[in-house]
DNA sequence: GTCTATAACCGGATAGAC
DNA sequence: GTCTATCCGGTTATAGAC
């Protein structure tokens, strides 16, 4: 101890016994299968054997040697969800042409978090089926974490509604939070070998927030 | 038993003892319990127990006296939850003119069913929580009542597009899931006491899906 | 450091008293 | 018909062998 830990862990709980650079591997190992399972069982769904099968080698226990209990696992799992979707959105957004005006910048973000939910990793899916699941001490520690991710999308929105781009009346947040409820839906219902691929998806729901699915009437 | 077995028994497998009006009373509390803790706990994180404690009187193993199985209860909650949410949209259709065009009966039903889950009903925002989270064997006996929702639902939009409201290039299926996951998502963020009534977004809902936010420039 | 055995616990389900 | 005591299986977590 002593003069080396990390800040890592003063901020946010202790990550146990990570000394080796074999032992950093297997543990990201068990991160990943944890991601996946937690993904298709949700969070009460979630065993720590079906994770420890997931990962090939280990027995369900083994698992304590890098994590201090199922919830720190998870906890680390859903931040790094959040985390992906989050870096995702930026990233989209810093691929625009710099004068992209707002509601493009908003579109961009809309499309990276569906991309990263469906097909690009199994965190930001994991963290999108598992919210309100968790119990209310891991929701406290993680929360700053999507709260951070919220205020991003709000701020968007504002800067969209600021630039007459989208109608000022309508309440951000609930706007906010249908989209992200057809988003962390989505896995729920998407397959691969359907007829819309995640792309498509991504630009139908994009449609919706800018002009809807309705044919305007010629005139009127 | 004998002529007075009921069709549903056959139907739909036993609903086991109920042979007096005082015990179908008590019947309906479970369930109503039921469907109460399965919309705050989603499917795996109910426990007989809580539902007991819901109901009041009765510890844990007391429900095994009016269902065979948690699989039954759970089985019975879901597919109220659907025959709900199917009859609040198809009573909204028929309050309309009979005159409306197909894509206001759509609207009608997207309003009811947001609705159904936000305000009215239990049932419905339990099963609206737990698709996906069921074993597949119980999925299986309730999947039937699912599909003719979906089916339900996509002739209206099918209708709308007949009629020319809707993009006839649209993905119908996609279109459907992506609102019903802004439906079924809705209760994990909405409060009675936030900023929009359920009436307000329900009616955000359908006006993303209509026409969008955006403001349509003057021209172009 | 990794794994197996096992302890402690909890949830679903059954039996039988009242 | 209702409730309590109890069994059984599965899950988290720990101890200790290798």
């Amino acid at each position: 101890m002593s003069h080396v830990k990390r800040r890592a862990e003063s901020q946010r709980g202790p990550e146990p016994i990570r000394r080796t650079a074999r032992g950093a591997l297997k543990r990201e190992k068990i991160l990943d299968a944890a991601a996946k399972v937690i993904a298709r069982r949700g969070y009460t769904g979630t065993t720590l054997s079906e994770i420890a099968e997931e990962v090939g080698s280990a027995g369900a226990g083994s698992l304590y040697h890098h994590f201090e209990s199922r919830e720190h696992l998870v906890e680390e799992v859903l931040r790094r969800g959040v985390q992906v979707a989050f870096e995702q959105s930026r990233r989209a957004i810093a691929a625009l042409p710099a004068a992209a005006p707002p509601l493009e910048r908003l579109n961009a973000a809309i499309r990276a978090q569906m991309l990263s939910v469906l097909v690009v990793s199994d965190y930001a899916r994991a963290t999108g089926r598992t919210t309100g699941q968790v119990p209310v001490e891991v929701w406290a520690r993680v929360n700053a974490d999507f709260r951070r991710y919220g205020r991003f999308y709000d701020r968007l929105i504002a800067a969209a509604m600021d630039a007459g781009e989208i109608d000022p009346k309508i309440d951000r947040s609930a706007l906010r939070m249908l989209v992200i409820g057809a988003i962390n839906w989505a896995p729920e219902w998407y397959r691969k070998d359907g007829t819309s691929s995640a792309e498509e998806i991504a630009d139908l729901l994009v449609r919706f927030v800018t002009r809807g699915v309705a044919i305007r009437k010629p005139d009127r």
